[in-house]
DNA sequence: CTAGTTGCAAATCCTTTGCAAACCT
DNA sequence: AGGTTTGCAAAGGATTTGCAACTAG
């Protein structure tokens, strides 16, 4: 871990930025829920506690300078909220999402199943990819499971 | 196109909604415009030209209404605005979006691809999907012309 | 030292909401 | 007539910004 936050304090020093307490703790925050995928508001928060005289503008304004960098990578999903993500290496971070529409439980896949599509963009749309994002909005297993107790089964055809 | 919001009106009133002028006006900008991906500003500009007295308020619970209707979907790119798109048909809406990372442009590629990879979702998650969502980022074939007569070549490898 | 950085508060941007008036069916 | 819908303006939530004070290197 100190050897990660050492990276990222190169990485600020090469283009003339400090590696500030407030920004330590947030990398360090960053690093200890590298699973999840904190809004500003939660990183706040988690920093607070290392650090309770910060603002949330730094924060912001560190996870802003810190998606400059590609250090972290700001997602959107569609409630309203950024949500940063320490990028695992400095260039890929292809995973894909499940998002139950019921519970709102958030997995991923780690596996990257789009190699042969970017290939396909590559060819017939002379598309360079850099990134995506893979989204899968549905229900997941357990909400399935629920539903199926509660009621016989009355749900997919009212017609 | 009349028939469109015909089917449009009669979905609205079977669930005791009317199709008012300004719910008319709204559903035509998004017909003329099924191309774009309009955000809720867009929509009002287009509408006040037909309907001038109408408030961004009612472009917004208009949109939200069809959106819960399944008339349009609610899109979320990562720029702080909604856009909306007027559902092919009542279900399946399935299209990949290309984003240029440099000029912003952003198009679409209507084919499903990913047909397969829900199967597995389905077999090897417990995963239904309902719907999903593929956004790629990267460089268009017209930057990418660009790049290689502007400078050589001398991008890639920085190190 | 001194440019980069911070915290606070005010400002912005997009979207939602309260409410009385206006309207559709 | 009665519940819906509207427009306005004010409220709301997330993020940004101005600025004087502060600090890392």
């Amino acid at each position: 871990m100190e050897a990660r936050i050492e990276k990222i304090k190169q990485q600020l020093q090469s283009q003339g930025y400090k590696l500030t307490p407030q920004r330590e703790a947030t990398v360090r925050v960053l690093l200890e829920n590298e699973e999840d995928h904190l809004s500003a508001e939660d990183v706040f928060m988690l920093v607070k506690d290392k650090a309770p005289e910060i603002g949330l503008a730094t924060v912001y304004r560190t996870l802003e300078l810190l998606s400059e960098m590609h250090v972290v990578e700001k997602l959107n999903f569609g409630d309203g909220v950024a949500r940063y993500d320490l990028r695992t290496d400095s260039n890929k971070h292809h995973h894909h999402h499940l998002i139950c529409v019921k519970c709102g439980s958030m997995s991923e896949i780690l596996e990257d199943w789009l190699g042969p599509l970017e290939e396909r963009l590559e060819k017939e749309y002379g598309f360079t990819v850099l990134d995506h994002r893979l989204d899968f909005q549905g229900i997941c297993a357990k909400c399935r499971a629920k539903e199926a107790e509660n009621s016989t089964d009355s749900s997919n055809e009212p017609a």
